[in-house]
RNA sequence: GCCCCCAUCGUCUAGAGGCCCAGGACAUUGGAUUCUCAGUCCAAAGACAGGGGUUCAAAUCCCCUUGGGGGUACCA
């Protein structure tokens, strides 16, 4: 039998981290089996601009390199695969259920359900339903149902039986019947409820393996029920850990009150402060639309697929006790469902941010610039279109930064390179430090300034043998001039080696800043 | 209230009765390297929630307690 998962999103507008989580292991069981994926769209809530909702969901998926075998854009043998069209499956079978007296039509209108739930609380026993519809003799319910009274249907639930699945993660689970109330299946509208329109979905998609977060294994007890009661043969479930927040046990949530929280959390504020300082530059809003529990803030911040992928695979499997860096064939070839772990796991940006290290270090510096580039031209730092100069030299740089890039966005820290020399904005703190405090400092770089014009190559390795030698002629510690020279030529006290940012800029440049840095003191 | 799930270093996890006075990774701290920063290398510190059993032997099995989480909707 071949295996056939699937991941149902509603179309919220966004693609959330822990979703996406799910997503991908269930992307990674039908890999891993050489079964077929499905993307099932719940938009039952019609409110909504479907297209518009689902544009970034979908985004997601392909950003990560996730594809699946049916569903919106690529169809499939069993569609439609949006909710909001399959309304003639849930029909039939909810016509299934009420001639086979599986599920009933209740009239009795939602405060008298409520009174009743009161008193069961009130009573400290479970609520269970009155079930005073099936009292009804069949004319009254004729009479009912001709003069259109208002109704939902509820399944009725066999209160001597028991329900039990095993689960891949879970174990044996069971469930007393006799203490689950009634679900209603089908709201007074004629619209369906997830617990009856999943289970009419996943029978007819054909899912093999229903791969969720566990916030739905009390869910399944019913679930597993209707299955049965519609004659469908059960799928087999998989109840993953939720993904929680940054050291906490709760689940992500992407609730306004909660952002704030996470916002100021030691482990989440990393994230946000990256977004507010990167994304502004680049005409984008920052973390109120765009942050860290959702999956387009990791691309639009500059993470590779592969690192986020990583971190997504780590988060409740493991391979084994030292295996941490892991492609995606790589866990494909290897995920099994009986290495999830069962306990919540907490998103880690420390961690997220350890995998992006690892895989940009895998990237060549052609590949990184190609990365970079956009970051560059959103922030008008590189002029559209870019010719290969810009590319020469943007390689250049991210050569000579090498790994101090994580995020490709760092690449905007480095904007001293691309500013005209005469708008060279100075960290006032070094300036002083370096250039202004040491009596020194202005005469040993105007001295170094004229040994320097009349160097004939310009590259890193003649420039430090210049130094060097000037150096060790003045006798001059090393100190006194360097930090002068980075502050005067870059404006900042920290960055690549000096002699990488002298060559990157030219002796034109260089020499350009330091008169204005001289003037400047 | 009732039902269900979960519980190893700060975090992600390894561990399916002896290999564990508990292993790895991230973070942290110290040292080395260096013109700064980043990095790299070396080192340190750091956990089986508590209590009962079972067993020659328990992080691992059972029970209780505690703690956390989820559900209990005409939400998904």
């Amino acid at each position: 039998m071949t295996v056939r998962t699937r991941f149902a999103p509603s179309p919220t507008g966004y693609m959330h981290i822990g979703g996406m989580r799910t997503a991908l292991f269930n992307w990674l069981w039908a890999r891993h089996n050489g079964g077929q994926f499905i993307l099932r769209i719940d938009d039952t809530d019609r409110e909504r601009n479907v297209d518009e909702a689902l544009g970034p969901i979908l985004h997601a998926f392909r950003w990560l390199g996730l594809d699946w075998d049916e569903g919106p854009q690529v169809g499939g043998p069993l569609g439609p695969y949006f909710q909001s069209q399959r309304g003639d499956l849930y029909r039939e079978a909810l016509d299934q259920l009420l001639q086979s007296g599986k599920a009933y039509r209740d009239f009795d209108p939602p405060e008298v359900t409520q009174t009743d739930r009161a008193a069961a609380e009130q009573e400290k026993r479970p609520f269970l339903n009155i079930r005073r519809a099936l009292e009804l003799s069949d004319a009254e319910r004729e009479q009912y149902l001709a003069e259109g009274r208002p109704h939902v249907v509820r399944f009725l639930i066999d209160r001597a039986a028991k329900v039990s699945i095993d689960d891949h993660i879970r174990g044996h689970v069971e469930w007393d019947c006799g203490l689950i109330a009634d679900p209603v299946i089908c709201r007074g509208d004629g619209s369906p409820l997830y617990n009856f329109a999943t289970v009419v979905d996943d029978a007819q998609l054909q899912i093999t393996h229903v791969i969720r977060a566990e916030e739905h294994l009390t869910n399944t007890a019913v679930q597993a029920l209707l299955f049965d009661a519609l004659g469908y043969s059960r799928p087999e479930f998989a109840h993953i850990p939720f993904v929680a927040a940054p050291g906490t046990k709760e689940k992500l949530s992407k609730r306004e009150k909660k952002l704030d929280k996470y916002r100021k959390s030691p482990q989440f504020k990393k994230l946000f402060d990256i977004a507010d300082e990167i994304l502004p530059r680049m005409g984008l809003s920052p973390s109120e639309s765009l942050n860290p529990v959702m999956v387009s803030y990791y691309e639009a911040v500059g993470f590779l697929p592969e690192a986020v992928l990583n971190g997504l695979s780590r988060l409740g499997w493991s391979l084994d006790d030292k295996t941490e860096h892991m492609s995606l064939p790589f866990v494909t070839e290897n995920f099994t469902l009986d290495r999830v772990v069962k306990g919540p796991a907490g998103l880690d940006p420390d961690k997220l941010l350890a995998y992006q290290e690892h895989w940009v270090g895998q990237l060549s510096t052609d590949e990184k610039v190609d990365r970079c580039l956009p970051f560059l031209t959103k922030a008008g730092l590189v002029q559209e279109p870019i010719d290969a100069a810009a590319v020469r030299f943007v390689s250049r740089l991210v050569d000579a930064v090498g790994e101090r890039l994580k995020l490709f966005s760092d690449i905007l820290r480095y904007d001293e390179y691309f500013v005209a020399d005469d708008a060279l904005t100075y960290d006032e703190k070094a300036f002083e430090k370096r250039l202004r405090k040491p009596s020194e400092a202005a005469t040993l770089l105007g001295e170094f300034r004229e040994h320097f014009a009349a160097a004939e190559r310009f590259d890193a390795d003649t420039l430090d043998a210049l130094l060097h030698e000037w150096v060790g002629q003045k006798d001059v510690p090393m100190g006194k001039i360097i930090h002068a020279l980075r502050v005067a030529t870059t404006g900042k006290a920290v960055g690549p080696g000096m002699f990488d940012c002298l060559a990157l800029l030219g002796k034109d440049r260089c020499l350009m800043r330091i008169d204005r840095a001289l003037e400047r003191i």
